[in-house]
DNA sequence: AGGTTTGATAACCTATCGGTTAAATTAGAG
DNA sequence: CTCTAATTTAACCGATAGGTTATCAAACCT
């Protein structure tokens, strides 16, 4: 995996299997059965999908019999979250408002 | 590249090297060579991170003179706010809840 | 026109990624 | 104790990522 944990984490969403494990995940945990479910993919591609989402702290792995379900940890998106917030101002700004409303009034 | 864009975009995000170019480029525009500055890396190595970020909707390209500027796009990183949206919840304790609720109220 | 500066392409190399099949592990059920 | 179900591990494979060096292209400056 990756040394920093940002890149790993951004890593592991730079795949829509993974984000969509995530996606059904967010409705509750789940044993690797069920997430592999919805895939064209072997059971072991997916333990090798939940294997990154856990590096990248974005899920934990639980016991229950020979279940091991996943959960979403907020950990790993929050890491994101966190990331992005410094880049907020480049989409919500007055100012890119602005930048669009005269873009627009010249082009007309 | 991928074929779905925030699955690109992720993956944009997943390089130190790129986010540091994001960075650099949140104070503003800048042409390659200031980009690459920073890093040990050949310059081949640097346009081939400038095209992933375009590929990404992350940055745009401008032309001064013999000058290739790179600039933020917006598009990119709201792609990934939005996304994370979805998620918020799952980071935020009804405490942050009542944090956003009272500096919404605030801003009016 | 010729040279310099700035950046992009081409061709190549190695490591990692995302998948496979086959075998091993772990836990519950008779 | 054996059988079966759920999941992981191992070994392998083709494609892509991220880097290199060498070469090309365009724009500026005499």
């Amino acid at each position: 995996m990756q040394p920093d944990p940002l890149s790993a984490t951004f890593a592991a969403l730079a795949d829509p299997t993974r984000r969509a494990i995530l996606a059904r995940l967010a409705l509750g945990e789940a044993p690797v059965g069920e997430l592999a479910q919805p895939f064209a993919m072997s059971g072991p591609a997916v333990t090798k999908h939940l294997k990154v989402l856990e590096g990248a702290g974005l899920i934990s792995r639980g016991r229950i019999g020979q279940q091991r379900p996943a959960k979403l940890e907020a950990a790993g998106l929050k890491a994101v979250s966190d990331w992005l917030g410094e880049y907020r101002r480049f989409w919500e700004s007055r100012f890119d408002d602005l930048d669009d409303y005269l873009q627009q009034i010249q082009g007309e």
